[in-house]
DNA sequence: CCACGCCTCCTCCCAAAGGCATAGTGGTGC
DNA sequence: GCACCACTATGCCTTTGGGAGGAGGCGTGG
């Protein structure tokens, strides 16, 4: 391993010099692409289609909880993503690593860990930190809703995404550049998927994954 | 200011090295305690009776939110603690500084507000980020929504309520015993008053201040 | 008393949402 | 080749949502 290209999405100046200098140890040519809030690290992934993996802080301004992992996992699927992030309960652990992460690096590791995680994520492994691995019991209907979420074409998460944001399904369309009629394709797959039957209660029903992520 | 002699308590070793990086570049002798948990931080305390400051995460293994600032300003009240950390809204940072706290630093500061900090503190004068000493106000944004949300009527909220829940017109008219066409009026006069154009908006808006709520 | 705000209800109207059926395209796996 | 799935799209239909505008009852405070 020789040359590293890997994009840094962490509003913690501070925490992300750090992560860079840890990185920067790692191979001949280390690229790093710093973002400090989320939209950077979208753009980020797009102008970097070659970057090796992307550090993702759980906690963006920006984007609230897991949904920007969603987001992320669904435009750039080829893009491994490891979480950082300083909340590291067993729930989000898994929770991140069931939304499509590729591994978990909690904020209080030290740098050894660090780097032993990215390495293994980029020989194609996942990471979980070691205490982890037991299934602890969490709210059923948090683990309902995000076994329904899983099950979501990366569109569908797109469109889910924007009906999160309040727009009308005409926008939706232009913006992805569809037809309206596609959307409302989706959002009834979405709807049927989520098994609920109003595009007001599954951004409800989000919201929920969202507040148990920070609480 | 030649020599420094500061503690710094926190439980995650990159961002203490990186504080430690940062605080080295302030005098030309700094001596630095580090300490991951917080009963090494009382020792480090006891041992160094003539350290300068204290940074202090409020997140530390071993004790929790604000009784290890209480104990440390108690049994050592001539050193200043800066409380780093990250969370950052008002309520937090004012809470610290009513208990005796010298200075808050939020983690998503940069190197020169760090630094600037520092220095405030060591010249006895407390620092408080957001530039305008002990008035720092919460998110404006939240603010901005809160504001309208209090000029709902009564009846409103409980439309509102409903509305956060996904019910239907039909549904809510049903549950307060009225007809649709006055859930509708109420719930236009929502729209208005909290500025958005469907209720979905309006639920998410709702959502935000939950959010801002538990987190 | 009168004005004002709140709650209630109405009508007309149009836009948005969502169900249902159908179908072409392209990729993946067997 | 065939099956399967995601994505795209169209058409038709019903229900829901939301704006505009008006209007009556009711209670409080000037």
């Amino acid at each position: 391993m020789q040359t590293l290209k890997i994009i840094i999405a962490d509003d913690h100046p501070l925490f992300r010099g750090a992560l860079v200098q840890t990185l920067q140890t790692m191979a001949t040519d280390v690229a790093i692409i710093e973002c400090g809030e989320f939209s950077a690290a979208l753009k980020a992934a797009d102008e970097h289609p070659d970057a090796d993996l992307m550090l993702l802080d759980l906690a963006m301004p920006g984007v609230s909880g897991f949904s920007g992992l969603m987001t992320l996992r669904a435009q750039f699927a080829a893009l491994p993503v490891v979480i950082v992030s300083a909340t590291d309960d067993s729930g989000t652990v898994r929770r991140s690593l069931e939304l499509g992460a590729s591994g978990f690096i909690p904020k209080s590791s030290g740098l050894d860990d660090i780097r032993n995680a990215v390495k293994t994520v980029l020989d194609g492994d996942v990471f979980v930190p070691g205490n982890d691995s037991g299934k602890a019991e969490d709210d059923p209907v948090l683990v309902e809703i995000l076994d329904r979420l899983k099950t979501l074409t990366p569109q569908q998460n797109r469109v889910l995404t924007m009906l999160a944001e309040g727009l009308l399904n005409k926008q939706i369309a232009y913006e992805l550049g569809v037809s309206e009629a596609t959307i409302k394709a989706h959002v009834s797959a979405i709807l049927l998927k989520l098994n609920v039957d109003s595009r007001t209660q599954a951004v409800i029903k989000l919201g929920k994954i969202n507040m148990a992520m920070v609480a």
